[in-house]
DNA sequence: TTTCCATGACAAGGCAGCTTGACAGTTGAG
DNA sequence: CTCAACTGTCAAGCTGCCTTGTCATGGAAA
């Protein structure tokens, strides 16, 4: 899965910390998503397509 | 995470195993999403809500 | 230079998601 | 009744997601 996390984040004008604390997961958890390492939990790929306003298949795409 | 299957999979007809088949995964996978043992990955998810033409926010919603 | 923030990455550990195989209970067809 | 399909659940095992802690690198500010 492909994701447009750094994209938006970088867009709202937010660090890797500032956006974890947001969304209640550890830096290394964004960064790892963020990187590709792997995919977000069901509940967590919901959470962030909310923060930006965004739906999870705007936002997660299959590869 | 509450979700929709079992009563989108009935109202499609389909037994747990023909919708297991249909989405790749074990009739045990299809069992514990419908009764809320775990919540499905995030591609299973998507590709859940995409077999019913549901979004994934549709068809999970946090408890 | 020194300090601070941001990022990438690794390790170890815990729990979640998924697998195959198996068993039991229920229901419906014959 | 017999048989098959459907469902619920368990066990064991593997891998993925997420944690805390740590380290290295780079850039910006003072």
């Amino acid at each position: 899965m492909r994701n447009d996390v750094r994209e938006l984040r970088l867009a709202a004008g937010l660090s890797q910390r500032e956006l974890a604390e947001a969304l209640d997961v550890s830096r290394q958890t964004v960064n790892s998503i963020e990187t590709g390492r792997y995919d977000p939990s069901l509940p967590l790929a919901i959470a962030i397509a909310r923060h930006f306003h965004r739906s999870v298949e705007e936002m997660f795409h299959a590869d």
